[in-house]
Order: structure tokens, then C-alpha cells, then sequence
DNA sequence: GCCAACGTTGGC
DNA sequence: GCCAACGTTGGC
């Protein structure tokens, strides 16, 4: 099993919006940056484990843990002139845009907040305390995972 | 709202 | 294939 990180704007979009979903169920689209369109077709896999981060926010951190209940498909949104990941260059023969289906598991009492990320000396290589790292779907270590589980709950 | 850091686009 | 211009991300 591995773990992951899944950046979502809380405005737009957050763990309290995915606890409320019919079967606490959503696709987890929109994605439109390759690296993190490789990370999502093919290495997150059913089961795998996501931590939920919430960015461009007033509290910047994770907000919980979901689980991944389908894995890599096409994105529907590519194909919807209407929506506005709608992508031109994009056909259901080649799709190129995926994305998987997360399952809300569990909301922290508290946000852990990335300043406390930070400061965490066990944290070293997640992408999120690397400068300039903008990536919204990044791998997680599983020392990393249980360090940032055992703070946050 | 600012702005640094990146990613993408497109002319050549 | 280079690289300048442009758009986006995301913390502050």
C-alpha cells in the first residue's frame, strides 16, 4: 500500500465537502499537470492512502485522511465543453487527463498546519517543504505518513 | 493582492 | 530544440 498527498482548495472544495457526499464518495478531477497525471494513472492504486491538504486558505495544512475506492481512470471533465477542465486536445480514444475516486475516512481535530510540518525534523523529503514545489498529487514515505498521523490526532 | 517559482506555449 | 512570454500556483 502507499500514500499520497492530494492538494484541494477548501473554498472550492474540502474534507468537510467530501464527508458530505452520497457514500462519502467523490473523482477526484481536474488535475491538469502531467507529473501529477502520471502519479494518478498509474501509481495510485485501490487502497492507497491520502492525506487531504488544504492550500490557498486561511489554514494552510492536512485535513484529514481519505482512501483511494478506484484507480486511474479517464477524467470526464476533459471531454465536457461545458466544464472548465474542458480539454480541446484531449479524445476519449487518447484521453489525457485521469483521475481516481477518493473515499472520505477520517477529519483531524485540528488542522496539522504546514508551519508545524515544517518544523517537524522527521520531514525532510515530502514535496510539500521543498521550495517551489507545486505539485498536487505527491507521494507520501510511510515514515512520513505515521510521523504526520501520529501528530495530527 | 503580491510575487516568486514553475509549467506551458509558440515563434523561430 | 531553444527560450521568451505568458499563465498558474500557492504561501504570505
Amino acid at each position: 500500500m502507499a500514500y499520497w498527498l492530494f492538494k484541494t482548495e477548501p473554498d472550492t472544495f474540502g474534507i468537510d465537502d467530501l464527508a458530505a457526499r452520497s457514500n462519502q464518495t467523490e473523482p477526484w478531477d481536474g488535475v491538469r499537470n502531467y507529473q501529477a497525471r502520471n502519479f494518478l494513472r498509474d501509481q495510485v492504486k485501490a487502497d492507497d492512502k491520502v492525506f487531504i491538504y488544504h492550500s490557498s486558505c486561511k489554514q494552510v495544512g492536512i485535513a484529514g485522511v481519505a482512501r483511494v475506492v478506484r484507480e486511474g481512470y479517464p477524467d470526464e471533465t476533459q471531454f465536457d465543453p461545458e466544464s472548465p477542465y474542458f480539454d480541446p486536445k484531449s479524445s476519449r480514444e487518447q484521453p489525457r487527463w485521469y483521475r481516481v475516486d477518493v473515499k472520505f475516512e477520517q477529519k483531524f481535530p485540528a488542522i496539522l498546519s504546514l508551519q508545524s510540518i515544517k518544523a517537524m525534523p522527521q520531514i525532510t523529503e515530502l514535496g510539500l517543504v521543498k521550495k517551489g514545489h507545486r505539485l498536487s498529487i505527491m507521494p507520501v514515505s510511510e515514515s512520513e505518513w505515521q510521523v504526520l498521523l501520529n501528530k495530527a490526532v
